[in-house]
DNA sequence: TGTACATCAGTGAACGCGCGTTCACTGATGTAC
DNA sequence: TGTACATCAGTGAACGCGCGTTCACTGATGTAC
């Protein structure tokens, strides 16, 4: 377990916290430019007006330089969502293995990181069954289930019933909040407000302990 | 109460149901066969690869034909969404007050109307503030409420939680269906899925009761 | 019943635009000698 | 230390394509008389 999460770590790290890559030639480290250009445009146009040679523009390279490192669209996106899943994992990790504190966590990534969030839920949008990727989604997946699961301790049917509530609430949650779909009364602070409806899982109304 | 789901019914019909619109003048109806098509195109390309000139095609008519209906695509995507919000405004009264059903219902509304869920919550497609879709969307946020707090008795903050929290896992539990992001094990019946894990709100787990 | 006219849904040609893709090229870097 | 060469990231011109938009038009329908 302690060797997993090292190994999450390195893997962030070489996706996304490394400064000077292990190949900079001309331009210096042009693919970690034009996934943070993909960031920044995403949050503005969205991933329906994401284009190759916008990302060049605002990279301030030629228009041809984006296909040498990702191919297409849907390679500069898979390697997007691969730095997304590892940045969830280690979210999760850094959350320890508490409910809560782990919902909090998934939402503040969410929040926090809207692009890497909104691409990662879209498999449309990239080849979710890039190696990579693969690889990336389970080490997110198995913090996930360690936050929740590591709890629990009835039939592995329940366990897992509790892993995809758990999901579901937060995961929603977030999704709801990023649409601006919540009313006003609801708040600023998203982080508080999933505080509290993740306190309404596993916690029991009176009136409907029958049901 | 009663007059308030009259309403929805009406409305509901109005865009959806009627097979023969108010004004049928040269193609017969060609506002409902452009919705139409524009469903089945969000289904096979997803919204970013959505064209009015494609809709025409589909439709079988010139493609300056859609600008007369719906302006642009944005214009298109509104009609669609308040279709959609009246859709499940529908569903969820249907499902009468029970939380569970009301929480089915709302899964069951986003897998067979994928392409309706898809855009009414990506607000970025449509004009969310065009006065057909903030009434639809009230509406069904009326019959949210209606489905989860109705059997609530606590304080009003609580029974905002519960609403939220009904909401967001119900939306959590849809979203991440759509996207394929469940494992294989969870099975192919989003339905009988779904009520596995909303029996989870509300209920509390002996070992987390304390938390 | 018949005619003349107004309405307006839908046509189709034309336009400019941004896109992805191709491809011969340039030139900075690393390395062999 | 110096030179010659191989590598390959990035260039820029060119292309064809589908898009949204415009606009004069066509022709079916409804209605006035």
């Amino acid at each position: 377990m302690a060797r997993f999460s090292r190994a999450v770590i390195l893997s962030t790290t070489s996706y996304s916290f490394r400064v000077t890559g292990p190949r900079a030639y001309h331009h210096g480290d042009l693919r970690r430019v034009l996934l943070r250009a993909a960031v920044t445009a995403l949050d503005e146009v969205g991933p329906a007006a994401l284009s190759l040679r916008d990302l060049a523009r605002r990279a301030g390279v030629s228009h041809a330089a984006p296909a040498h490192h990702f191919g297409d669209k849907a390679g500069l996106l898979t390697a997007l969502a691969v730095e997304g899943f590892d940045l969830l994992a280690e979210a999760l990790r850094a959350a320890g293995g508490d409910l809560l504190d782990a919902g909090v966590a998934y939402v503040r990534f969410a929040v926090d990181h809207r692009a890497h969030f909104e691409v990662m839920f879209r498999p449309e949008l990239y080849r979710p069954d890039d190696a990579a990727v693969v690889a990336a989604r389970a080490r997110a997946g198995a913090e996930l289930r360690a936050g929740v699961g590591g709890r629990s301790t009835g039939p592995a049917e329940e366990r897992e019933a509790d892993v995809l509530a758990a999901w579901s609430i937060v995961h929603g949650f977030a999704t709801l909040w990023l649409s601006g779909a919540f009313p006003e009364r609801v708040g600023a602070d998203p982080e508080a407000a999933a505080r509290v409806v993740i306190r309404r899982l596993f916690t029991s109304r009176p009136e409907s302990a029958d049901s």
